[in-house]
DNA sequence: GGTTGACTTTGACGTTACGTCAACTTCTAA
DNA sequence: TTAGAAGTTGACGTAACGTCAAAGTCAACC
């Protein structure tokens, strides 16, 4: 079954300008579009809407959510850990209850509040990146989100021969895990293991990751549309090769 | 004891820009600013920030946050409902969870869930904006919101006749209001109601109050920043006599 | 007194996530 | 066929700051 622009926009309490704006920057993609130009929403699309929607009013910004929703991932392991994330601001709420029922408290026995004291649970948005980042490094491990940041922000910044290195190593790096995969070569291998520590020697040029962040940063590249369409390019199921690969040098050779 | 804008932010989790942005509109204005430019807040500042931000976490827009930490109002009786609007906000949390708890139930039992319940929760903004009018009804009674924004809102449609009509008619009854409290003139004699009378056709001209709504909009005259100033431009006291004259007109010719 | 770094200001452009509106096409019921 | 509802694209506007530059002020230290 499908639905229109605007059904949806009825069900979802949101605007078709809303709809539009996110197909246009490809947060919630239709499931189709007709000849006539319409947009048409099945089940999938209302599941990710959903989404969308609890993670913005989470406080994430659209790329943030972005990125949540587009990682592969159970679809219902995600949505219990949003359900957690809700619990956690619906404590947040509480908190500010208490502090202005500590306020009209103080207020009627004509105290002064101390200064301080007066914004306890306010400092909101620091939470909700708080959360944000824990739910991260939760799934992937330490540092692994800077290492994102990184890859994405930091660039702007790097001069254009560290741009152009940077263009021609990564993909070398893959080039050479394809052609252990296309040779059949088990990850568990000195010769798989060996290449992979020119991996790690080029994630070290940004950041020391140990055991437990090195695979996450293996599932990250399996898991995020934006690694794993690179990885993919260069030659299919290339991306859940490096994944074990990564996770294989993890285990045999760091700590 | 005042507090630099630094020392404040920092208190209030919120930036120096943020607090130089609302002195630059009037939402907060600091205490005293020194002859070297520098803003300085106290305590009554702080409170009223409190509820600024409080009211900001709500989802008013800051005009709408305005309007209601600018009304005269008892300020234990404004943290009360407040405290109520968070509690109540909590609540949607909790449905917000609800939902996915059953999105999460359906998923496992490999069913589809029912498109509009995907939904349940979901209309933050219209629950939000629902809870502002039910704050304003509940204080100055029905209509009397919608009349403020025509008084607002509706202007930038009418003609320029339109317009000069209602800007000498509106401080007419001004004038022949200030002549009868300065003539001490009681608010229950015949000759008060009578010019009140004319205040009420005026009013009717938008809109039919009836005796509680009547009463309302000459509080929100009386205890709103907006009106209140134009009024005791007029005359000192002004607000305060046109309010009880209103409630008087209210009690003795409106049902 | 001079220096330095932290703190503060004003001014102004930029950002995010749509809101609003115009112009046009498509659909559907009467 | 017609009219009104529904849909599209394109594009400017908005709210609430974020960011940055330029310049002034303060306070501690030498």
């Amino acid at each position: 079954m499908s639905w229109s622009t605007a059904q949806v926009a009825r069900m979802a309490k949101v605007t078709s300008r809303t709809l539009r704006h996110y197909d246009r920057i490809g947060l919630l993609v239709p499931a189709w579009t007709g000849n006539n130009g319409y947009r048409y929403y099945e089940q999938e699309q209302l599941l990710r809407l959903q989404r969308i929607l609890l993670l913005r009013e989470l406080g994430l910004g659209l790329n943030q959510v972005a990125e949540i929703v587009d990682a592969r991932h159970d679809q219902v392991a995600a949505l219990r850990q949003h359900h957690k994330w809700l619990l956690r601001e619906q404590e947040r709420y509480a908190r500010l209850a208490a502090t202005v029922s500590e306020t009209i408290s103080q207020l009627e026995g004509g105290n002064e509040m101390a200064a301080d004291r007066l914004f306890e649970g306010f400092d909101v948005d620091s939470e909700r990146q708080k959360e944000y980042e824990a739910y991260l490094r939760a799934r992937f491990g330490e540092g692994v989100q800077e290492h994102l940041d990184e890859s994405k922000g930091r660039m702007r910044d790097w001069s254009d021969q560290q741009k152009s290195e940077f263009l021609a190593e990564w993909p070398a790096i893959l080039r050479r895990v394809a052609e252990l995969a296309e040779a059949g070569v088990a990850v568990t291998e000195e010769r798989a293991l060996d290449v992979l520590a020119g991996h790690y020697a080029f994630v070290c040029k940004a950041w020391t990751p140990n055991k437990h962040s090195y695979r996450g940063l293996g599932e990250m590249y399996a898991d995020t549309e934006e690694f794993r369409s690179q990885i993919e390019a260069v030659r299919p199921g290339l991306a859940e090769y490096l994944r074990d690969a990564m996770a294989a040098y993890a285990e045999a050779r760091l700590s």
